[in-house]
RNA sequence: GGCCCCGUAGCUCAGUGGAUAGAGCAACAGCCUUCUAAGCUGUGGGUCGAACGUUCGAGUCGUUCCGGGGUCACCA
């Protein structure tokens, strides 16, 4: 029970004792108290006032009074200021909070919800490797998992690559021409990397035949179309439909050296998933339900053998489901991959994280769905996220303004490996040891950038902020739980505290901030999982960090004025540094002993 | 053009219909013989895109307009 339920409950009692009617928690608000007045939560009774035709003061006054008298146990006083009731919470009631709940490794763990939710995140294309964007995506999927397993639900984490398509053919021609068999071993190339390249090659070599083509007075249209080199791929993409073994067997080479990239990548970046679907499974799927849409009526055929829903009664367009030439596209794969995901894992709720530029899509095939009569259209839930954008502008693969992956992580690592050495706190650590905390440091600093904003927003990356290790950044909350540690090493160094309940004793202002923020983590908890936004958390954390920091600076652990104040203040640290750990956690960032 | 999203400090972002709108960065001024200065304290910086409306009360809700972006493919 949070102390706000517990201040719901005693006002809706007490108002009830005073008024006889029935109230509910939708009656007044329990807001943080500014800081300018005495107080830690604040009562808004203002819409109470007409209801029970009572000056605002009284109104206040009345249930301050109740309160205070049959809730003393957690209400100690309160003041009143129009219909604001400013409560303050016993310092006692703080403190008992604090020493049952100090060393439970598992605070901010909620309740079993026997939910099964399944999240959809990363679902990479097998033609090129992952940039900033993908990186987005992946620390957001990952997280948005985390942060729904900490409230209670059975969670799966899964994924489905992008590999077959007229897309991943795309950079099979381009090798079949212009590699000469080179494989990324022989060009120590990682195996994303190498296939990227021939997809960017391939388009180069698009664009060139096109331009020919143009020369020669052929229409921009016709010239797209005509061109050899894509013509040889839509070839090469019926080819593998019908399983042509040659092709086949540079599918799975190429992909096999994709994945082996990804995995890499997945593996430094701490990303992982309990089923991989792919889409050359699952595309055969959709069209099962081509055939059954067909049969009841809810698509239709156009001459040339295209198939098609109508969705203008849903506000949406026409849509295609199967060209001409009998070929899947990206939403046929979509429907029948989510009935075997429903009916295999048995969900309550499919989560996709997919980008805003595909809300429109999304809602097209939920839509179908509908239509196609599924039950569980309606636990489709898109979780869509703005674009990341450069401070010079969008991001472009054509234009070669993509920022990698990989390059970023090794950048961030380096960044890491920097400050260390320069601040020079960690010089016996052995190599192993350093390489470790470059690295917690490095993507710490990363996710928590990418994470700290809300999630359906726009972001703009900027890279000198990105690499700053200052202010409202991951390094500087793993920083506080480092300095914890340093304080507790300390602490352990010297008599042991005893293992029974310390005495409780007045606190102060900082004291008392710090422990009601802690008493708050479990709404933040339960807050991020509502709006599956795990920039509730980061926020959260970095307040909890600079407010640990303000109580450093300003009062000692070790050296407190005496042994009760110690106790308490060790209790402080030990459950703030457990709830960094945990909230940390839920955004993929780990925290170093020492840094 | 239709539909969707966004406009808050110089920059990047917070801000469940409540009190005098907050952080970080950048700028400036202080604080390391005492638990890690990747820190702390302070100063300056705002017509919350604009106008109406709803409300006891609007950055937050509604309408219109302005500005930015997305989407409406036999691409994925």
């Amino acid at each position: 029970m949070t102390i706000t339920n517990l201040i719901q409950q005693a006002v809706i009692k007490s108002l009830e004792g005073l008024y006889h009617q029935s109230f509910s928690e939708k009656d007044f608000q329990i807001n943080d108290t500014r800081p300018e007045f005495e107080g830690d939560y604040t009562i808004v009774l203002f819409s109470l006032v007409k209801k029970l035709k009572l000056s605002p003061d009284k109104l206040a006054k009345e249930i301050g009074n109740k309160l205070t008298e049959h809730h003393n146990n957690f209400i100690s006083s309160y003041n009143v200021i129009k219909a604001f009731l400013n409560l303050t919470i016993n310092d006692d009631y703080l403190q008992s909070f604090l020493f049952e709940n100090y060393k439970n490794e598992n605070y901010g763990t909620q309740e079993i919800t026997h939910l099964k939710i399944m999240v959809e995140y990363s679902s990479p294309n097998t033609n090129k490797p992952l940039h900033l964007g993908h990186l987005r995506n992946n620390f957001l999927g990952w997280s948005v998992a985390e942060i729904l397993k900490t409230n209670g639900n059975k969670v799966y984490k899964s994924s489905i690559v992008n590999d077959r398509g007229i897309h991943i053919c795309k950079s099979m021609i381009a090798w079949q021409h212009f590699a000469n068999g080179a494989t990324p071993e022989s060009t120590h190339t990682k195996g994303d990397h190498f296939v990227g390249d021939y997809y960017v090659r391939f388009n180069n070599e698009y664009k060139n035949e096109v331009e020919k083509l143009k020369s020669k007075g052929v229409e921009k249209d016709k010239a797209e179309k005509e061109a050899p080199i894509m013509k040889k791929t839509q070839e090469m993409l019926l080819d593998w439909e019908r399983g042509k073994p040659d092709v086949m067997e540079l599918w799975n080479k190429m992909n096999s050296w994709v994945y082996k990239g990804f995995d890499e990548t997945y593996k430094r970046i701490g990303v992982d998933f309990d089923k991989t679907f792919y889409e050359s499974d699952t595309y055969i799927l959709g069209k099962e339900f081509v055939q059954k849409g067909l049969e009841d009526g809810s698509f239709y055929k156009k001459e040339d053998g295209s198939v098609w829903i109508d969705l203008s009664e849903q506000g949406l367009d026409e849509k295609l489901l199967l060209r001409s030439d009998g070929t899947s596209v990206y939403i046929t794969q979509d429907i029948g991959l989510v009935k075997q995901k429903f009916e295999q894992y048995h969900l309550d709720e499919s989560i996709y994280v997919i980008g805003d530029e595909q809300i429109y899509h999304m809602k097209v095939l939920k839509e179908i769905c509908k239509k196609l009569g599924m039950p569980f259209a309606d636990k489709i839930l898109h979780l869509s996220y703005g674009m990341v954008e450069l401070t010079t502008g969008k991001m472009k693969s054509r234009e070669g303004t993509v920022v990698d992956a990989d390059d970023l992580i090794d950048e961030m690592i380096e960044t890491a490996k920097h400050h260390t050495k320069e601040l020079g706190k960690v010089k016996d650590f052995t190599n192993e040891e350093l390489n470790d905390l470059y690295e917690t440091l490095g993507l710490g600093a990363m996710k928590f950038y990418l994470l700290k904003v809300d999630p359906k927003k726009r972001m703009v990356f900027n890279p000198e902020e990105s690499i700053d290790f200052h202010g409202f950044t991951g390094p500087f909350v793993q920083y506080t739980y480092a300095r914890i540690q340093s304080i507790l090493r300390k602490v352990e160094e010297q008599p042991a505290t005893g293992n029974q309940q310390p005495a409780t004793v007045s606190l102060l202002p900082l004291e008392r901030t710090l422990i009601i923020f802690l008493e708050k983590y479990n709404n933040a908890v339960i807050q991020a999982a509502q709006e599956l936004n795990p920039s509730v958390i980061a926020n959260y954390v970095f307040h909890l960090a600079k407010t640990f920091n303000s109580f450093y600076a300003e009062h000692s652990v070790a050296n407190a004025e005496n042994d009760e104040k110690k106790k308490l203040r060790v209790c402080i640290s030990v459950m703030t540094s457990i709830v960094i750990k945990n909230g940390l956690h839920l955004l993929g960032i780990q925290v170093p002993e020492r840094m």
